[in-house]
DNA sequence: TTGTGCGTGGACCAGGTTGT
DNA sequence: ACAACCTGGTCCACGCACAA
């Protein structure tokens, strides 16, 4: 399965309302539906969509069905009927839709009318607030917005729902006993175009397209530094917007604990991006199709640097041991996902110094999935250039930080400073910060962060327009700015 | 005079809201 | 549910100011 498919199972997504709307049904329509759906375990029963309390009535009904689905006619303004598969009816129609024993032509005057998804997130440890202090929160966002939201108390717990109920998208977020729920109901064209995409069976583009819409509206009017909001800003970095720089480093999730040298680890970042667009080879090994990239080895050093010669004895000597490193897979612990991890596992690297001319090649082996992988990050490549120490440690702490799930970025100074072995001048110090404002501003002007900032004072955290470095001594904090 | 750059307003679209 | 209506946001043309 691709990585970059979003399906309901592997977004977690559960299916919880599906109906159906018939311009005109007619009764021997509604019997023939009410079969089959009977030898398909779902009991139907009809309703009157006029009265405030409906009486359902039963249509087919057997003890053994443990389903059931509700037919709901004789409207007000309008004279069809609509078909209701509620909560785990809808999922149990839904999976047999998959699993493709659902005979669509029973339902050919039909067209799909509502489709209710829902995630949901389990109570942490590590959660700072409750769930009803989050709602709280959410709802004063929107009060600032024109949406327009009401917070309730059900007998389950607090509510807040979003929109209009009749409108094409509403969004409720309840507590339910250890989690917090998190639904979305879409309704009427937009919801119509993928009607066709069901009952043809093209369910991979099917669900792609609602998981999409899903994270996409959710974060649409979210604020996305709430712990309860962790899952869906994961979901969000890799499908946003991103403004593709030049040369834009491509990375995934870089723990804050690195086993290498902080030069070696760049270099791996910059070997990634450098082999994205290298000429390949597609070959097979035990079924995975791996991609055998060439390449001239002083090539990717001029890549990497360029403003060093490509015939640097000692840089490309450092190179080749990088290149021979590959294959013994001690990168891959530095990355935080399992997943990326796997993919970024290179099983062979050849070095061979061409006969006739004088340079080195290397063959590395790559698993072709790799490139077709959406990162979550793409930033300014800032190690293309020689740098210093300080500067290059600045730099990749930058990353690294910068790489993390929260879209809070908390830079310790202090900490950072301190864990300089040796003793370190004032001056120095002093012009570590002001790599730190550098890079800020930077990726301010790559509009990748947010325009205000924290500094902190104390233990305490302050808000601020901008800061130098004399403000930034304890540390300062950046917020990432997700463009959907 | 001509070309460039920027700011304004109107057309248009998507989306949500309202009335039946 | 549907159509009519409202609204906010984007895009582009147009025109103005300014420099070459």
């Amino acid at each position: 399965m691709h990585p970059n498919k979003l399906t309901f199972e592997s977004e977690n997504l559960q299916v919880d309302y599906i109906s159906f709307k018939f311009q005109k049904l007619e009764n021997s329509t509604q019997r023939k539906i009410a079969d089959y759906l009977f030898k398909l375990g779902f009991n139907s029963y009809k309703e009157s969509g006029k009265l405030t309390k409906p009486i359902k009535e039963s249509i087919l009904v057997s003890s053994k069905n443990k389903f059931e689905v509700c037919f709901v006619g004789d409207n007000p303004y309008w004279d069809g009927t609509l078909l209701h598969f509620s909560g785990l009816n809808a999922s149990r129609f839904y999976f047999f839709s998959k699993e493709q024993i659902i005979d669509w032509t029973i339902f050919s005057s039909a067209v799909l009318s509502r489709f209710d998804l829902y995630f949901e997130r389990n109570y942490k440890t590590a959660d700072k607030i409750s769930g009803r202090e989050f709602l709280q929160n959410c709802q004063k966002n929107l009060k600032q917005t024109n949406k327009n939201s009401s917070l309730e108390k059900n007998r389950k717990g607090w509510i807040l729902k979003i929109g209009n109920r009749k409108s094409n998208h509403y969004f409720r977020i309840y507590e339910t006993k250890n989690s917090l729920r998190f639904e979305h109901e879409m309704k009427g064209k937009v919801l119509q175009q993928y009607h066709l995409l069901l009952v043809e069976n093209r369910f991979e583009e099917f669900e792609q397209k609602l998981s999409y819409q899903f994270f996409i509206s959710f974060g649409k009017f979210l604020s996305l530094q709430f712990s309860y909001l962790d899952w869906l800003v994961l979901k969000l970095r890799p499908i946003r917007k991103q403004t593709f720089l030049q040369s834009a480093l491509n990375s995934d999730y870089i723990k804050s604990e690195i086993l290498m040298t902080t030069r070696s680890f760049v270099m791996l970042l910059q070997f990634l991006t450098y082999a994205q667009h290298l000429d390949f080879e597609i070959e097979s090994l035990g079924g995975v199709p791996y991609r055998q990239v060439t390449f001239k080895v002083r090539d990717f050093l001029e890549f990497q640097n360029p403003t060093i010669k490509s015939t640097n004895h000692y840089q490309l000597e450092k190179i080749k041991k990088f290149l021979q490193q590959l294959q013994t897979g001690v990168f891959l612990t530095s990355f935080d996902d399992t997943h990326f991890q796997s993919l970024v596992a290179i099983p062979q690297v050849k070095l061979e110094k061409s006969s006739k001319q004088k340079y080195w090649i290397a063959r590395v082996w790559l698993i072709d999935e790799l490139f077709y992988y959406n990162y979550p990050f793409y930033l300014p490549n800032i190690f293309q250039t020689k740098l210093t120490k300080d500067k290059l440690e600045v730099r990749f702490k930058f990353i690294q930080v910068f790489t993390s799930v929260n879209i809070e970025k908390v830079f310790f100074i202090q900490e950072f400073l301190s864990s300089y072995s040796s003793v370190i001048s004032n001056q120095r110090k002093n012009n570590i910060k002001k790599y730190f404002i550098q890079l800020v501003q930077l990726f301010k002007e790559h509009d990748l962060i947010e325009d205000n900032y924290k500094i902190i004072s104390n233990g305490h955290y302050y808000f601020t327009k901008e800061f130098n470095t004399h403000d930034i001594s304890e540390g300062f904090v950046i917020y990432e700015k997700l463009s959907i």
